[in-house]
DNA sequence: GTAGGTGCAAAAGTTTTGCAGGCTG
DNA sequence: CAGCCTGCAAAACTTTTGCACCTAC
């Protein structure tokens, strides 16, 4: 698991890779702290944002830019697409095949060199749907 | 242009407008507060903030949420997609086809009511490639 | 004249960072 | 036992907002 040697794999780190990969629902950095705080009541808001960080770097786990104020964080470190709650901001998985082909089409009309892509969808969640 | 007829078209509105015209930068809002300084020395950051927020939810100009920290924004209110630079943030137009199928198709792997998708390349511009 | 808009400054929300001490390998 | 990591707090950065005055219509 250790990608960089440097990396000590602290209780914290651990606790945070653990509670991670618990959930299916894209936390911020703020839920994450809300989560391992029940665990770990003395953990800061600072190191759940050093090792977020860290741990996407090393490509353990992924940083989600989708749209919205804040960042998210995914376990699931595979390529897979995402809708977003337009009105609460809930983000879900979405299982469409990725198309890399569209990368290809992408590079005959740029001079940027194509690294990856994300495709995001918009939309309305089941709990908002119903007011 | 006055979609709503409760919007004033002030000289500040204007100008953003005016200016936000002549880029094809898909400038940050403080990249426009610099702008616009340069002709019109008291603008304030707060109403550069008010004004791309109720022209995009006009939908005169829109407002691009790509990766990165800051919000960005663009006078060119079609459809099409990004690259984006991964490492100066830099956001140029790629005119591929916008494909509307691909919501039909995630229509029907999700509960949510897809409203729209955004596609985003993530690249490194001509500028970073050659350090 | 009136209600929407402006400049200014303070506040709010999110993320980063400096530091002194703690713990992993 | 070196140096990476932590908790805490302050700072940095982006965006929003309250308020008194201003101005487009």
């Amino acid at each position: 698991m250790n990608v960089n040697p440097k990396l000590r794999m602290t209780k914290q780190r651990q606790l945070i890779l653990e509670e991670l990969r618990k959930v299916k629902t894209h936390p911020t950095a703020d839920d994450m702290y809300q989560i391992l705080r029940k665990r770990m009541p003395k953990i800061s808001l600072g190191t759940v944002y050093r090792n977020l960080e860290i741990l996407s770097e090393t490509g353990i786990i992924q940083k989600l830019e989708v749209g919205g104020t804040q960042k998210r964080f995914d376990a699931d470190t595979s390529t897979h697409y995402h809708v977003r709650c337009a009105i609460c901001g809930r983000v879900a998985d979405l299982h469409l095949a990725p198309d890399m082909n569209v990368e290809k089409e992408a590079a005959k009309l740029t001079d940027f060199q194509i690294l990856r892509h994300r495709l995001e969808f918009i939309g309305i969640c089941p709990e908002c749907k119903e007011h």
